[in-house]
DNA sequence: TATGAAAACGTAGTGATATAACCTATATAA
DNA sequence: TTATATAGGTTATATCACTACGTTTTCATA
């Protein structure tokens, strides 16, 4: 099998990527954290996971699920998509991630308020960032919404797309 | 030129492909508001435009662009993307059309109260209904949540997916 | 009523996002 | 150790959205 990778040991392989870098210490704890959770709910955070879920975290913006297959990109070999998915599935199952529906693209919720019933996710169009917000009241009054039309919600896609205080008023932005 | 469609006079031709059947009252009405709107926007409410508006505001779903395409199909022949694109951009420009970020697809909001500032849209898993919800705490809620974080907001994204009244405790929905 | 500019649409191709199908490898527990 | 479930690899394809460019129509103006 000339061109084939060799198949065994894809955890160690995939361990030495162009992305081992050192993460911080507080990509670490973060981390940490995520592999508790995953112990707790009896589910393996694997190699794979844990290395999308860490470009996902350390990234300012979020993330397309092709740039992720590029990020983590080892010599000329991308990952390929559908592994992106699965993995983005699963930390998506587990509460670790979020998939932005209006911009198809990913990010790490190990920065939320765990608290909020509600978190809505402010999307700067200057600078790309996002930052999650949430409120007593704001999750309040959704429930009161969804109580009032007799809906039984399973999954909440709040997102605001605009500019952040630090993008106002100086011609940030596309439009 | 043996194969291409007659190229003069497209608005009648469109005028009549298969949806050509009669609107309701309702719809006839709906659509003569639609009408309003854009002759007060000096902008112009074509066939295709109509058509397309039609198909959302007659449709009890949310339609995708190419599902739209079949529909407004006449025989074998159906819309190019591109045009049910630029249709759906149009109305959206107009707030006569949404486009529900989280599935893809695009339904007429000549339903939806025009009075509030922010409409959370249900969208029921069992029958793939979608229902507009709003309320002044709602939109006093998001809008605390927005100026607290100094954030300047272009476009929300508010839909909740689950089951609405009729579709709940008898195994509707996917999961 | 000519005509020129802008808006709308047609046609072909492509980019971007997401999943299907099927197989191999690994982990876990009996 | 072996059965089983879970995870990942590989290839192909489905689905959604847009670019580029030419043609037609509309509308205001000459």
């Amino acid at each position: 099998m000339p061109h084939t990778v060799s198949y065994k040991n894809y955890e160690h392989h995939t361990g030495t990527r162009a992305q081992a870098m050192a993460p911080s210490k507080e990509t670490a704890q973060a981390l940490a954290r995520a592999e508790t959770i995953c112990r707790a709910h009896g589910v393996r955070l694997t190699t794979i996971r844990r290395t999308v879920l860490e470009a996902l975290y350390s990234s300012q913006k979020p993330l397309g699920a092709y740039e992720l297959a590029d990020l983590l990109a080892s010599n000329a070999r991308r990952m390929a998509p559908i592994t992106v998915y699965r993995a983005l599935d699963f930390l998506i199952e587990q509460g670790l991630a979020h998939r932005l529906a209006s911009r198809n693209a990913y990010i790490s919720t190990l920065h939320d308020d765990g608290s909020q019933e509600a978190t809505a996710y402010l999307i700067c169009d200057g600078c790309g960032t996002v930052e999650p917000a949430s409120s007593a009241a704001f999750a309040g009054a959704l429930s009161d919404l969804l109580s009032r039309a007799d809906f039984e919600p399973r999954a909440k896609v709040l997102e605001v797309a605009g500019h952040c205080s630090r993008c106002q008023g100086h011609g940030h932005g596309r439009h």
